[in-house]
DNA sequence: TATATATTGTGAATATATTCACAGCGTGAT
DNA sequence: ATCACGCTGTGAATATATTCACAATATATA
């Protein structure tokens, strides 16, 4: 875990165990060769094996990857080993979309408590999920053990939630908000900015349909 | 537009001319260097004079770049010169979010039309944008010359909506679901895939604590 | 049990992205 | 009008990511 391990590939995995949880449970299938989930993923199979190098997962030739074993060596690599718990900070639009959308999804990395700043939403259930007030942050934050956050407040306030999420213990962010968060190298940041990828979409299509 | 143009440099560009926007809106600014920028932006001064090369734009030694000009010149880089139309398909949760969030902010790149299964959504309007039922696609896209699209709907409904999209024009898609889509090279997928940013996201804050 | 075969694991090669480092130059100061 | 400075633009170097290509090998078959 000392060793650099790359951004990209910890994304990859992310993706191979969806579907290989999906063989798995719709499909009932038992083995899989590079090629096939490299197919699924869309990536080469040269860059599946490279991945499984990493996580230190071995396939047997001429039967592949043992999907339920691989699911489990891709799970211990990437997950805690207990529950890790997420908050998140911004209960608008996006945020409960957010929050309805990973209500009960993953046992082990649930968000445990959202935050804003109306006073209003402040001791409501939002998809299963108690929401606080803003100054409670530190507090709760410390008593649940977060170390994950999920930012979807305005522009304007991210930074200043951002400080208090690391002075918190938060380690690693997923950071809608559409500025460049300024963080000890401690601490990582995952940007999900959605005009600039869809100015990129926009961008492709003119590019594409010139050609 | 016919080189090949790095797909990271578009997205860099886009965030330069947020940052660039800002600084001349509310800051007053006319000029500003190049390590100026990268620090916004979170890049090297480097990068932001690569990504300015890439673009063709040059700036002056001792003054820098002129705001204005550059934002004018990242705007016809990156912009089409008239509207460019977009669809979303899928108004659920996130889809909402989304509508709200670019309602009326960027006049030439804007979400024209909205489709959703849901036969009680055809006929509203959500966030000034009209919602339409899926089986008006092709003719709404085609009548409203739409090339990029954002895709919002469940999984299990994605590959279908990719498929009808590309048969409509559409050249470009910002992907929320989780599956990778099958089209062809012509069409460019940007995918914003939310629980593996989180894993992501959970991960490191692992890593970095570990440490 | 022996054999043929299709796949894995991985060193090396390649491709892509980023950073270094410095010549050249426009600008503001004098 | 001249000068010195600090920035830009960019070739070269480096770092990172991906792909190639093939030896090693486990399995299914006969």
């Amino acid at each position: 875990m000392n060793v650099q391990i790359p951004d990209k590939t910890v994304g990859r995995l992310s993706l191979y165990r969806r579907l290989l949880s999906n063989l798995l449970g719709i499909e009932k299938v038992k083995f899989v060769f590079s090629h096939q989930l490299a197919k699924d993923a869309g990536v080469t199979a040269a860059q599946v094996r490279r991945d499984m190098m990493i996580i230190g997962y071995s396939g047997s030739p001429k039967r592949g990857y043992a999907i339920e074993e691989l699911v489990e060596s891709i799970g211990q690599f990437l997950d805690a080993p207990d529950l890790q718990a997420v908050a998140l900070i911004g209960v608008g639009n996006l945020g409960r979309a957010i929050l309805t959308y990973f209500a009960g999804r993953r046992p082990n990395l649930r968000i445990v408590a959202a935050f804003d700043n109306d006073p209003n939403k402040a001791g409501t259930v939002i998809s299963e999920c108690r929401c606080y007030a803003m100054q409670e942050m530190p507090e709760v934050l410390e008593k649940k053990n977060v170390t994950t956050a999920i930012i979807t407040v305005p522009a304007g306030q991210a930074q200043d939630v951002a400080d208090l999420l690391v002075s918190s213990g938060v380690r690693g962010m997923l950071n809608f908000a559409p500025v460049n968060l300024r963080v000890p190298a401690s601490v990582y940041v995952e940007d999900m900015d959605i005009t600039t990828s869809l100015e990129k979409a926009a961008f492709f299509a003119r590019c594409r349909t010139a050609s």
